[in-house]
RNA sequence: GCUGAAGUGGUGGAAUUGGUAGACACGUUGGACUUAAAAUCCAAUGGCCAUUAUGGCCGUGCGGGUUCAAGUCCCGCCUUCAGUACCA
């Protein structure tokens, strides 16, 4: 009997399914154990082998975990709202429903023939009405919501509506809009009803604000920062713009010293946190205010460095700044508003690529230093960003390198506030070094000293305090697409009113195209049958709209993150009791969070700081009972191509050649000509000998030879090209030049090459049809052999490996197995398809330990001692391995295990057993199958983990390495209960030593009993 | 620029607290089996030198250092990848 992969992955898939062997339980003795895979977005192309290896390393933790005794929670679903299925939708008509269900069937299928334990009884999809209902329940509570600083957490709005209309609002301490007046108790509940939601909005965690967008118009979206990658969209590569636009916002500031905070707690790589910690970016500083002369109003700026207030010489706001047209005197107008015009027209890009150039304009206006009360001139410069802090700054050249360049450009004095330090060329910017100097009672102190001072004297002049800043702004969370949830909220009076949560879900309605309409209005907006009716409420057609009764519903849509955002604690409630709740008390309490997440890094700044704001507000709330999602994230790395790379020839020159029509034959008409890689590497390396610095260096081909600088060379090789290349010129060529860039890469299917690297040129030249018109110079034993490189994994190159083929030809274990074995999960690194047989060699011998020809050959004959060592060195390295998320050399040890036992001719089912045990997370339907062979009738995904006895691998005697200053000359097995002196002894004594240290006498002898000898002298 | 990760054979990669560098695979070469191929099995395989077996020298990006002993620790560089960037 042979290991049929095929039928024993299909029959053991089919069980699992029929038995819900993999089904978590609501209700356990067990400890339970969450591991959750960042779950994907279906998209047309169906995965490539890239895809899985995250979910693979998964469905190991979570196979071992239940081996361990542990009720394990392993779901999977699809965050199936998105661009891709819109895009397309706008193209063909499709609806995108269609589509992602399409898509989605493939994903599944594709996932199913991989053998993961997923639970899909939990699956959820994020574009699901019943899904989307809870987002957009969940929308609503953000909205009933407002952040209370005094007690660190958000409260339901209500208590923030008592205390307006109890006390006003001047002692409420809350995150809110700038734009905020004080009011009384009275001056409340005086105002309308329309005045008071006004109020409220600039309170509630999401809220409805004018902001600067990204606006993509090839998209015709809005794009999140972290959308947007070197200033175009990150789908599709589309320029981006900045507009000003009514949007839903997320008030996720409130939570920027929490978010940050939080990150001590949770295991994560420093690399993610570190990137979450730049994304909040917190600074501690001052806010100072500065009077402007001759006007009423004042400058805010916000500084790290209050301690440097006196070297202040200038004052730089943002040309978008409001008070810029304020304060620009008559003189200054025209040249500011130039500059304005000028600084709009350049794109957010154009800005970031160009660093270099200084660039401002002086108002004509002046401010007054706080405490010299000396004037300060006004300039604006496009390096300050409206966005950032007050858009404003105050500039000390002395001490920070782009006020000093700027202050250089324009000739504005840099004074000198540091004792002892030269300015001349550059500013000083090291606060630890800093003396403070020039500067009145700030004089000799060190930074952290003259910070609090002048904070203090700020404070007394109530020009400034300390303040601390966060770089993370609050999040848009409009999207002006179809393929999205749509927002529970109407419009009274262009007030948004939320639809009652009893009457959630809020269903996306059809439209007959999903472009923005001609007035420019979101998808949505062609919509029919979109307005709310109060009173009956439901949606009904935008005929009725009264506004009255019945009211236009928003037409944006939520963006991606939003289902992806809370769908962990989904999972957890069983399919049966989803309607009524997301997630029941019990079910969020018996699996709390998630204990390890698996997925890509690309995600850091967005999804895992989205969800962890999320969960925060849900836990405040009292909807959840943690406030962190994710205890342990790993980052998976990208699986890459290895490209094929068939070396065409072209950009070389020849002399004397005419074709029939008597045109200069400059190397056109030799066609697609392919030259293996032997051919190639010989041109490398006769370059890389004869080049000595020539970058234009050419090898000369001629009819009788070939030629170095006029000098002939003898070289097969060489000759071989030189005679194929004449037979593809015209007669009367006399020269051929070569060089090293006279090759053009072409990417050939990677599926077409062997193990070997070589062309199966037939289904080369059948597949890339442009090609086959090609000739090709073979290697000598016929075959053509091409270059590899190593690259993302993409359609254009060619390189893409699908996990079906794998699966069809190897099997599903072998698949697993060779992910894992590819290298540290966390590392990129590149595919390469021929490595497979490796690992599916390993599977057969494992098969044959078990199965001969004639049937199953396991019998319950005793453990040898070896038998027993090898196993349990085994069982110890797996389980080490698989804690420290180390499979790729789980992987080797299972080969040595197999290795070592089939030479030890084990056959002991006492042996065996565990062995399949071990190797059953990795390879779970060969250890599945081996395992009812064995005789049992239950899934072996129950037993139990192999326990590690130390006592088999107990040792009499260590085979020492025996060495002479530092270096290893021979081994000697001695007993490991020896003492030192006796070592020593022994080995000093030995003939071997004495051959090595030829009558000298050592020095020293450095003994370290069961480690080493070092012998020096 | 800043932050993070990483540089080891032809290739992917191993190597507990510093203690036999290159495990395990791929590929390559030679051999067995076969009409042949595939599959399987056996042997060799870091480089250089030597060869009668024994051997010798060099080797973990580069240059220093600590140590009996360094891929591993320290100092200074270089390169690659990822993230981020006029953040006041």
């Amino acid at each position: 009997m042979s290991y049929h992969f095929n039928a024993i992955e299909a029959k053991w898939q089919k069980y699992w399914a029929e038995h819900q062997t993999f089904k978590a339980e609501n209700n356990s003795d067990k400890p339970k154990y969450y591991v959750l895979d960042m779950f994907p977005y279906p998209s047309g192309a169906g995965l490539h082998v890239g895809h899985p290896l995250g979910y693979i390393a998964s469905d190991i933790y979570a196979r071992y975990k239940r081996h361990k005794g542990f009720n394990v929670l392993h779901p999977q679903g699809y965050d199936s709202f998105g661009l891709p299925a819109e895009q397309y939708a706008i193209q063909t008509g499709q609806h995108p429903a269609i589509t992602t269900e399409t898509n989605i069937k493939t994903y599944r299928r594709q996932l199913d023939q991989i053998g993961f334990s997923f639970d899909w009884s939990r699956e959820v999809r994020t574009s699901n009405p019943e899904y989307y209902k809870w987002t957009q329940w969940i929308f609503v509570q953000l909205f009933e919501s407002w952040y209370n600083v005094d007690i660190d957490k958000a409260e339901s709005i209500e208590r923030l509506i008592f205390r307006f209309s109890s006390e006003g609002n001047t002692n409420v301490n809350a995150v809110c809009d700038e734009d905020v007046s004080s009011f009384t108790a009275e001056q409340w509940n005086a105002y309308s009803s329309e005045e008071k939601q006004n109020i409220l909005l600039k309170y509630r965690l999401t809220y409805l604000a004018d902001t600067e967008v990204n606006w993509c118009p090839a998209l015709g979206t809005v794009l999140a920062n972290d959308e947007i990658v070197n200033g175009v969209s990150e789908r599709g590569g589309h320029p981006v713009i900045r507009k000003k636009m009514t949007q839903w916002s997320m008030r996720i500031s409130a939570y920027a010293e929490r978010l940050l905070q939080g990150l001590e707690t949770i295991d994560w790589t420093d690399s993610l946190k570190e990137s979450q910690r730049n994304w909040i970016g917190k600074s501690v500083g001052a806010s100072v205010t500065f009077n402007v002369n001759g006007h009423d109003e004042v400058i805010e700026v916000f500084t790290t460095r209050p301690d440097t207030i006196f070297g202040v010489s200038f004052m730089t706001l943002a040309p978008e700044h409001e008070l810029v047209s304020k304060l620009t005197t008559d003189a200054q107008r025209s040249e500011v508003e130039a500059y304005i015009e000028a600084t709009a027209k350049r794109s957010e890009r154009d800005r970031m690529a160009d660093v270099k150039t200084i660039s401002g304009v002086f108002t004509g206006a002046f401010a007054e230093h706080p405490f010299t009360k000396e004037p300060i001139p006004i300039w604006i410069g496009d390096y300050v960003l409206a966005g950032y802090g007050t858009g404003a700054v105050m500039s000390v050249p002395c001490g920070d390198q782009r006020d000093y360049d700027f202050a250089k450009h324009f000739k504005i004095p840099i004074p000198n506030i540091f004792d002892n330090v030269d300015i001349s060329e550059a500013a000083f910017d090291d606060k630890s070094k800093t003396i403070i100097a020039n500067s009145d009672f700030l004089d000799g102190m060190n930074y952290k000293k003259a910070t609090k001072r002048a904070i203090y004297e700020l404070e007394q002049l109530g020009q400034g305090e300390g303040k601390t800043n966060y770089r993370l702004r609050d999040a848009v969370f409009s999207r002006q697409r179809y393929w999205g949830e749509p927002f529970p909220a109407y419009y009274v009076n262009d007030k948004p009113q939320m639809i009652a949560t009893e009457h959630l879900p809020l269903m996306l309605p059809e439209v007959e195209k999903y472009l923005p309409t001609e007035e420019g209005e979101p998808p949505l907006g062609r919509a029919d049958v979109w307005a709310w009716d109060r009173l009956k409420a439901e949606v009904v057609s935008n005929d009725l709209i009264d506004n009255v009764n019945v009211f236009p519903l928003e037409l944006n849509t939520m963006p991606g993150w939003a289902g992806s955002s809370w769908y962990f604690f989904r999972y957890m409630e069983e399919a049966a009791n989803r309607d009524a709740v997301f997630a029941t008390e019990e079910a969020l309490k018996y699996w709390e969070n998630v204990d390890l997440y698996i997925g890509g890094s690309e995600h850091a700044t967005g999804h895992l700081l989205y969800s962890r704001f999320w969960v925060k507000f849900m836990y405040d709330r009292g909807f959840v009972g943690v406030d962190e999602p994710f205890k342990k994230l790993i980052n998976q790395g990208m699986i890459l191509g290895t490209s094929a790379i068939a070396n065409r020839i072209s950009n070389f020159g020849t002399m004397g050649g005419r074709d029939e029509r008597g045109i200069d034959n400059v190397g056109e008409n030799i066609g697609n000509t392919f030259i293996s890689k032997s051919y190639v590497d010989e041109i490398r390396k006769v370059s890389q000998e004869y080049k000595s610095g020539n970058p234009l260096f050419r090898i000369t081909l001629k009819r009788n030879g070939v030629f170095i600088g006029g000098n002939q060379i003898e070289n097969e090789k060489l000759e071989v090209l030189s005679e194929f290349l004449f037979a593809k010129t015209t007669p009367n060529t006399g020269q051929i030049w070569i060089g090293t860039d006279s090759f053009e890469k072409i990417r050939a299917n990677v599926n077409f090459v062997n193990s070997a690297d070589e062309l199966d040129i037939v289904k080369f030249v059948e597949y890339q049809k442009e090609f086959n018109e090609s000739t090709f110079l073979h290697e000598d034993d016929g075959s053509f052999v091409v270059d590899r490189e190593v690259e993302k994994m993409s359609k254009r190159w060619f390189n893409v490996v699908n996990p079906d083929d794998i699966c069809e030809q190897y099997g599903a274990d072998s698949l697993r197995l060779y992910e894992m074995f590819l290298g540290p999960l966390e590392q990129a690194k590149p595919w390469n398809t021929a490595g497979i047989t490796g690992v599916h060699g390993f599977l057969k011998k494992l098969w044959k330990l078990f199965v001969a020809d004639d049937g199953l050959k396991v019998d319950d004959s005793e453990a040898t001692k070896d038998n027993l060592k090898t196993l349990h060195k085994t069982i110890k390295k797996v389980e080490e391995d698989i804690e420290n998320f180390s499979f790729n050399t789980s992987v080797s040890t299972f080969m040595i295990a197999v290795n070592e036992l089939t030479a030890q001719k084990c056959s002991s089912k006492s042996i065996l057993e565990p062995l399949l045990i071990l190797i059953s997370p990795y390879a779970p339907h060969i250890a599945e199958e081996l395992w009812h062979q064995l005789g049992h009738d239950t899934s072996i995904s129950t037993a139990a983990f192999p326990v590690f006895e130390a006592k088999h691998l107990v040792e009499s005697s260590k085979n020492y390495p025996i060495s002479f200053n530092g270096k290893m000359r021979f081994t000697l097995e001695l007993p490991l209960d020896m003492s030192k002196e006796e070592i020593e002894k022994t080995v000093m004594a030995h003939e071997k030593t004495i051959e090595q240290m030829q009558g000298r006498t050592p020095k020293k002898v450095i003994v370290v009993p069961g480690k080493i000898v070092n012998i020096v002298g």
